[in-house]
DNA sequence: ATATCCTGTCATTAT
DNA sequence: ATATAATGACAGGAT
């Protein structure tokens, strides 16, 4: 008899559950109410085991786990209370508070997935978890088995408090009775309830409610792990742009104050800016070990990540490799510089070419033997880096720079090795070369080599051919400074320039207006690989979207396919149990006719299958229509 | 010849 | 007030 008990039991709340979930309304208050007193052949109202067999009751003893109160898969659970708080206040049908302890069982089964050995999922979202715990464990865990019907009936009456006074009242005895009852209704011959049929549709629907709703387990947790995943992601998406853009900020602003605390250092620094060009392009040069082995690993991943796939960091990261680099201090620098030389290959007299232009124009530097845009300082102390280059597109222009004044000042401008300026002439600052952003535009590569070649074609023509057009502005106002010097100096220094060399106003305009172009150019360039970090971010998004869109509508479709499979075996099933209840006079009820409902108040009643009301209430109508027009 | 891309420059605004 | 960064728009050269 209890075991008996037990299945009608446990089976009828997963059968009212599952009504509810396919939105059949099983009335239970309808059998204790006697209504369908003729009818009532399973009670399975508000009983206390309706109340005290919570599904993770179950499942947690059988599976031999428990929730632990701070588990992070305890954040489903509230979700899922969320839920079905939003549910109810729909007023849709409402569920009975059984599905409250399901949802609780969802929280045990997830826990029992995730909650040991694999709690990668989600790690930083159960802040403030701990009194949600609690309160799960209240509910349900770790509820002493004494106790757990009372407590449960409790927990219940806080949220339904009319049906519940009922299932308090209807107790043991009743399911008892009722299971009585239905010995006395059936059939007198066979006085013994079909027990071993019924307890097969009971195994079946329990072993497939279970399975399918361990389905829907695995689908919820694995949504409600997902949409954590993609917030995180989405968070951490958003970070890394915000720290992008805030890093490159940073970057250059830190940039700045240390070319005005520390100018003696910022010659290398713009050295290693170029060897850091070259060898983001050059998978893990050796020689950058040198300098990265104080890195972070993110710089160094990013520096020996393929050149061709650059990462919206690439430009921050290039900040941060030479800022570390910068930090080692003076020392080793010029071993460094030769180290870096030599394991890249690449020619000093390159480099120095390839400085200008925060290397997105490096296609107007070539690297000639002489070098093209180089000038002798005049200033005793300083020397910047000199090739400004980025002018290609400018060659008709400098057809209208004065070249009288060219002329005229030749004589101040005649070209220097520049490699000695760069690599051995330290006296002179230049933050511009930290600033300038990394080389990564995929066109660089591209232009480099035809340019290349030109310049060695018509190398004969490369001083004017590289100059800049504020370069041969300057040469024709006889401005004794380049064109880097004057945008990369310090602001104080470019005053004391301004104020202590005597310029006519002509030339002051002249070096404002380079320094201004100079600024401009970078930020330009600055502001054109940002742009192009956030498409490229955006893109990777948009296919991430996708990618989640896909995946959801798998899980919907088999959702669907599950929830039909349910509803499949609850009408076999309830077709089983209308053929075993008898009407007033002893007949099996017409499964036909007949149907099981979940009411709102939790009872289950037997209700006659509606016909075709339309057609019928439409024709009651009119009738009392035409009978009331008699009238 | 045309389209597209790249780059420098200007104007404007914000910091 | 000044310098500078950021950015849209435009122009011109390169491909």
């Amino acid at each position: 008899m209890q075991i008996a008990k037990k299945y009608f039991t446990e089976g009828l709340i997963q059968l009212t559950i599952l009504l509810s979930l396919i939105g059949v309304r099983v009335d239970i208050d309808s059998y204790l109410s006697g209504y369908y007193s003729p009818l009532i052949e399973i009670n399975l109202g508000p009983s206390s085991a309706y109340t005290q067999t919570p599904f993770h009751n179950l499942r947690d003893t059988l599976d031999g786990y428990s929730v632990h109160p701070k588990c992070p898969e305890l954040d489903y659970f509230f979700a899922s209370r969320r839920l079905l708080d939003e549910v109810r206040t729909l007023g849709s049908p409402r569920f009975p508070t059984q599905l409250n302890a399901w949802l609780v069982h969802q929280v045990s089964a997830t826990d029992k997935a995730d909650c040991g050995p694999s709690t990668s999922n989600n790690t930083d979202t159960n802040t403030g978890l701990e009194s949600p715990g609690d309160e799960a464990r209240v509910e349900g865990e770790h509820l002493p088995d004494s106790g757990r019907e009372e407590d449960e009936v409790k927990v219940k009456e806080e949220e339904e408090p009319a049906p519940l006074t009922q299932l308090a009242h209807s107790s043991t005895l009743e399911q008892e009775s009722m299971l009585e009852g239905i010995t006395a209704l059936s059939d007198p011959a066979s006085h013994h309830p079909p027990t071993i049929d019924i307890d097969q549709h009971w195994n079946s629907l329990l072993s497939l409610s279970v399975t399918d709703l361990d389905d829907l387990d695995t689908l919820v947790t694995e949504r409600l792990s997902d949409l954590d995943t993609d917030i995180t992601t989405a968070i951490s998406q958003d970070v890394s742009l915000h720290d992008a853009m805030v890093t490159s900020v940073g970057a250059f602003g830190a940039a700045s104050e240390r070319a005005e605390s520390r100018p003696v250092n910022q010659q290398q620094r713009a050295l290693f800016r170029l060897e850091s060009t070259g060898s983001s392009h050059s998978d893990a040069s050796p020689g950058m070990a040198l300098g990265l082995a104080a890195l972070p690993f993110a710089s160094v991943c990013n520096l020996t990540g393929n050149a061709s796939q650059h990462s919206a960091l690439g430009g921050c990261l290039d900040e941060a490799v030479f800022d570390q680099i910068n930090q080692l201090g003076l020392e080793g620098l010029d071993t460094m510089d030769t180290q870096l030389m030599g394991c890249l290959g690449i020619d000093p007299q390159v480099l120095e070419d390839l400085d200008s232009d925060s290397g997105l124009s490096l296609e107007s530097s070539s690297g000639g033997p002489v070098s093209p845009g180089s000038s002798e300082m005049s200033s005793s102390s300083s020397s910047y880096c000199e090739d400004e280059c980025g002018a290609t597109g400018y060659s008709s222009e400098v057809d209208s720079v004065p070249s009288k004044g060219i002329m005229d000042c030749t004589t101040t401008w005649s070209p220097i090795d520049l490699s000695e300026s760069v690599w051995h002439d330290h006296s002179y600052s230049s933050p511009a070369f930290f600033d300038q952003p990394s080389v990564t535009l995929p066109h660089k590569g591209i232009k480099e080599e035809p340019l290349s070649d030109d310049d060695d074609d018509d190398g004969s023509r490369l001083d004017d051919r590289e100059l800049s057009r504020d370069e041969l502005r300057a040469r024709a106002m006889c401005i004794p400074f380049s064109v880097l010097q004057i945008v990369n100096m310090p602001v104080e220094e470019f005053l004391e320039v301004l104020d202590g060399h005597g310029f006519s106003p002509d030339q002051v305009t002249l070096l404002r207006d380079i320094r201004r172009r100079g600024k401009n150019k970078l930020a330009a360039q600055n502001c054109r690989k940002r742009k192009l970090d956030a498409i490229t971010g955006l893109q990777e998004e948009v296919e991430r979207l996708h990618a989640q869109r896909d995946r959801l509508l798998r899980e919907k479709q088999l959702t669907a396919k599950t929830m039909g499979a349910v509803g499949q075996q609850i009408k076999q099933l309830t077709r089983d149990v209308l053929a075993r209840l008898r009407d007033d006079s002893g007949q099996p009820l017409n499964p036909e006719r007949f149907t099981l409902q979940c009411g709102a108040n939790g009872r289950v009643v037997v209700q006659p299958v509606r016909r075709p009301a339309v057609s019928t209430s439409t024709g009651n109508k009119t009738d009392k229509r035409k009978k009331e027009k008699k009238q």
